[in-house]
RNA sequence: GCUGAAGUAGCUCAGUGGUAGAGCAGCGGUUUCGUAAACCGCAGGUCGUGGGUUCAACUCCCACCUUCAGCUCCA
C-alpha cells in the first residue's frame, strides 16, 4: 500500500496509508480530538472526516470553534431536520437546508400542510430520537444521470432544477438513516454528534428567493454539542431582546410609533434631546470640513423626478398625488434638488469642491412588510450631503470622507463594516473614469488600513460606492453610512457644468453620502449599542440631584440651579419618596448622575455621586463634579 | 406585497361562549427616610376596527388596520 504525507497546521509532516481519513487521523492522535473533531480541511477545502484522502495533503482537524466545523455540524442538522419531517410528513419536497451564521433552515413543500409552533415541537422531537440513533453521514458520488432518475422517482421537482445547473459533473449524494439528499456537503461522521436542537421559527420563502415562484415553508433552528451551550445561546437572545430599540425606545421616552403614522415615529421629548445632539455635532463637524448646509422643498413636480430618472425607476417607492392639474410628490431623496442649488449662478473651477450637506425630510413609500421600528420607516431625516467636483479632486474627497466616517464611528464605538460596490451589468459612464474611481476608492480604504468585503457588480447604474453597515442587537445588517460616486445621475441628466481653467465648460463628478445614513436608523442603532444607557452628552438626563428630606430641599435646589447655569440637563427630584425609590427609579431611566445631598453634603457643599450603572463613587465638592461633568460632555465620553 | 403569528388599562401580562383581572405607572392621603421598590385608599377598558353566527361574543367566523418574524424589496 502507498503511503501519502500529511501536513498539520503547526508544520509537522507525518506519513500516512493513502486512503486514510480524518477520522483515523484524529483518532490516531488521541481520542478527546476524534471526539471534538468535526470535519477536516483538506487543502482548504472542508471534507466529511470519513472521506479517504488518497493524496499528499495539507491538513487541519475542525471542531466547534472553526467555522467550517460548525458549518458541517448546522448543515448536518439540517439534514437531520429533513429527515424528521419526511418520517412525520411523508411526500414533502425540499428545496434547499443551508447552514446559516446562527443555525440552519430547510425550505420544504409540505403541500396543503401549514406547519404550526405545535408540528416544531414535534419535529423537534423527532430529531432528537433520530439523533439518538446516531446514523452515519454517508457519501456517494452518483452520475448525473443517475442523480435525475432519483429525484424524478421522487418527483421533487426543486431538487431536479437545481440538478439542472450541475449538468455534465459528478453529483455527491449523502445518506444518513432514511434520509437521502443532494448535497455537495461536507456532513459529521454521523447524527449522534448533535446533542441540543431548538427550533426557532417556520416563516414563508420563495423558492429560489424569486417572488414570482412557490412560497415554501422555512423551518429555522440551531443545535449545539450540548444543552448547555444552547441555553447559554437562548439566553443570549433573551438578553438582546432586552436591548431592542422598539422596547428601549418606549421605556425610555425616546419615540413612539402609532398606527395613524404606520413607519413614522412620534419623538418624545427625549428622544428629541438625542436627535439635537446628533445633529448639534454632525453641524460642527461639517462647518470644520468645508460643508455649506442648505434647505431643498419636501414638495415638488413630478417634472423633476422624469428628468432624474426617480418616476422610471423608483416611482413605487414614491407617495405622490394631483393637485390642480398638476402632480406633486413628496421626495424620496434630496439629490435631484441639490442640483438646482448648483446651477443657480455658473460654477467656475476654482468653486469646487461645493459641498452641500442637507438634513433634509424624506418619504418613501416602502412596501408594509418591510417596516420595521427604527430601522425601516417611511418617514426618513437623512442627514444627506452632495459633492460636487473636479475628477482630479475625487480621491482626495473620498479620503475626507472616509476619515470623517471613521471620526463619527469611533465617537459613538460603533465597529462599521464597509463594503465596496464595483460597476454592475449596464452601467452609464465613461468606463475610464469608472476604473479609476473603484481604483480609487480601493487604494483609499487600503491605505487606511480598512477592511472591507467587495462586492462585484453591486454598484449604483451611476457610480462605485462604498458602504458601512453595523448589525443589530438581533445580528441583522443595516446599512448605515454610504458614499457613492455619481458620473451620470446629477452632472448628465441635470446637465451640471463648471467652467474650467481653459475657459471651457465641463462636467463635474457628484459624490452623494450620508453617515449617520439617516436619523431614525441611527437612533435605533445607537439605542441598541448603548442598550439605552447613552453616553453623558447625548443622555436626556445628564444629571438627577436627589435631596434625602426635605431639610436639604434649599441646598438641593441651589445645586440644581448650578448645574443649569452650567448647561448641564439636570433634573431635581424632591418627591417625597425614600431614597431608595428614587435610586431605582432614576437608574432605570438610564440617569447619567445622580447628586445624593444629605445634610453631611449640605454642611460641606459637597455632592455624593453615584453614576449610571456603576453605583456609588464618592463624594465631590459641588464645583469639581460640575467642572468634571461639562469635561465629560464636551469630550464625549464614552462611559461604557 | 407574500407566508405565519399577534393586538385586553399608559406599560407588562392573565383570562374565556354567560355583564372584564393583576402588578407597575397615575391620582389622594400617611410616612421625612443615606445609595435599586414604605404603607393605605381611589380611579382607570366600546378587549385593534367593521361586519356576521348566537338568547348571549373579549372568546367562534369573515374582512380590514397595525405590529412582530421571515421572504421579497431596499439609487
Amino acid at each position: 500500500m502507498e503511503t501519502i504525507s500529511i501536513k498539520f497546521p503547526d508544520g509537522k509532516i507525518k506519513d500516512y496509508p493513502q486512503g486514510i481519513t480524518g477520522s483515523e487521523i484524529a483518532g490516531g492522535i488521541s481520542q478527546g480530538l476524534l471526539r471534538d473533531s468535526l470535519a477536516i480541511e483538506v487543502n482548504g477545502d472542508v471534507w466529511d472526516l470519513n472521506r479517504k484522502i488518497m493524496n499528499d495533503s495539507e491538513v487541519k482537524l475542525l471542531k466547534w470553534a472553526e467555522i467550517g466545523g460548525k458549518e458541517a455540524y448546522w448543515h448536518s442538522s439540517s439534514h437531520l431536520m429533513a429527515e424528521a419531517v419526511e418520517s412525520l410528513f411523508p411526500g414533502v419536497k425540499f428545496g434547499i437546508g443551508p447552514s446559516i451564521d446562527a443555525g440552519f433552515y430547510y425550505d420544504i413543500d409540505l403541500g396543503g400542510h401549514t406547519l404550526s409552533p405545535d408540528d416544531l415541537i414535534k419535529i423537534e422531537q423527532k430529531m432528537i430520537e433520530l439523533a439518538k440513533a446516531d446514523s452515519s453521514f454517508v457519501r456517494e458520488e452518483k452520475s448525473w444521470e443517475n442523480a435525475v432518475a432519483y429525484f424524478t422517482e421522487k418527483k421533487d421537482p426543486y431538487k431536479l432544477e437545481l440538478l439542472d445547473e450541475l449538468k455534465g459533473q459528478t453529483i455527491t449524494f449523502y445518506h444518513h438513516g432514511k434520509f437521502t439528499d443532494l448535497c455537495a456537503g461536507p456532513h459529521l461522521p454521523s447524527t449522534g454528534k448533535i446533542k441540543a436542537i431548538k427550533l426557532l421559527s417556520v416563516a414563508g420563502a420563495y423558492w429560489r428567493g424569486n417572488e414570482k415562484n412557490k412560497m415554501l415553508q422555512r423551518i429555522y433552528g440551531i443545535s449545539f454539542p450540548s444543552q448547555k451551550e444552547l441555553d447559554e445561546y437562548l439566553f443570549r437572545i433573551e438578553e438582546a431582546k432586552r436591548r431592542d430599540h422598539r422596547k428601549l425606545g418606549k421605556e425610555l421616552d425616546l419615540f413612539v410609533f402609532h398606527d395613524i403614522a404606520p413607519g413614522a415615529p412620534f419623538w418624545l421629548p427625549n428622544g428629541m434631546i438625542v436627535f439635537r445632539e446628533l445633529e448639534k455635532f454632525l453641524r460642527f463637524e461639517l462647518d470644520g470640513a468645508g460643508y455649506q448646509e442648505i434647505s431643498t422643498p419636501i414638495l415638488v413636480k413630478k417634472e423633476l423626478w422624469e428628468q432624474s430618472g426617480h418616476w422610471a425607476h423608483y416611482k413605487e417607492n414614491m407617495f405622490y398625488f394631483d393637485n390642480e392639474e398638476t402632480t406633486f410628490s413628496l421626495k424620496p431623496m434630496n439629490c435631484p434638488e441639490s442640483t438646482y442649488v448648483y446651477r443657480h449662478r455658473i460654477r467656475s473651477y476654482k468653486d469646487l469642491p461645493l459641498r452641500y450637506s442637507e438634513i433634509g425630510r424624506l418619504h418613501r413609500n416602502e412596501i408594509s412588510g418591510a417596516l420595521g421600528g427604527m430601522f425601516r420607516v417611511r418617514q426618513i431625516t437623512m442627514d444627506d450631503a452632495h459633492i460636487y467636483c473636479r475628477p482630479d479632486q475625487i480621491i482626495e474627497e473620498i479620503n475626507s470622507l472616509i476619515d470623517l466616517v471613521e471620526r463619527f464611528y469611533s465617537i459613538f464605538g460603533l465597529k462599521p463594516q464597509y463594503n465596496l460596490s464595483t460597476k454592475p451589468n449596464g452601467a452609464m459612464g465613461d468606463p475610464q473614469l469608472w476604473s479609476e474611481a473603484e481604483e480609487g476608492l480601493k487604494t483609499a480604504l487600503e491605505q487606511k488600513k480598512i477592511k472591507y468585503n467587495l462586492k462585484p457588480k453591486d454598484g449604483a447604474f451611476y457610480g462605485p460606492k462604498i458602504d458601512v453597515q453595523i448589525q443589530d442587537a438581533l445580528g441583522r445588517d443595516w446599512q448605515i453610512a454610504t458614499i457613492q460616486l455619481d458620473f451620470v445621475m446629477l452632472p448628465e441628466r441635470f446637465e451640471l457644468e463648471y467652467v474650467a481653467e481653459d475657459g471651457l465648460r465641463k462636467r463635474p463628478v457628484a459624490i452623494h453620502r450620508a453617515i449617520f445614513g439617516s436619523f431614525e436608523r441611527f437612533m435605533g442603532i445607537i439605542t441598541e449599542h448603548f442598550a439605552g444607557s447613552f453616553p453623558t452628552w447625548l443622555s436626556p438626563t445628564q444629571v438627577v440631584v436627589l435631596p434625602i428630606t426635605d431639610t436639604q430641599g434649599e441646598y438641593a435646589a441651589k445645586v440644581y440651579q448650578a448645574l443649569r447655569r452650567a448647561g448641564v440637563r439636570v433634573e431635581l427630584d424632591d418627591r417625597n419618596e425614600k431614597i431608595n425609590y428614587k435610586i431605582r427609579e432614576w437608574e432605570m431611566k438610564k440617569a447619567s448622575y445622580m447628586l445624593v445631598v444629605g445634610e453631611k453634603e449640605r454642611t460641606a457643599t459637597t455632592v455624593s455621586v453615584r453614576q449610571h450603572k456603576k453605583g456609588d463613587i464618592g463624594v465631590l465638592p459641588l464645583d469639581k463634579f460640575i467642572e468634571n461633568i461639562i469635561q465629560e460632555i464636551q469630550q464625549k465620553t464614552l462611559t461604557i
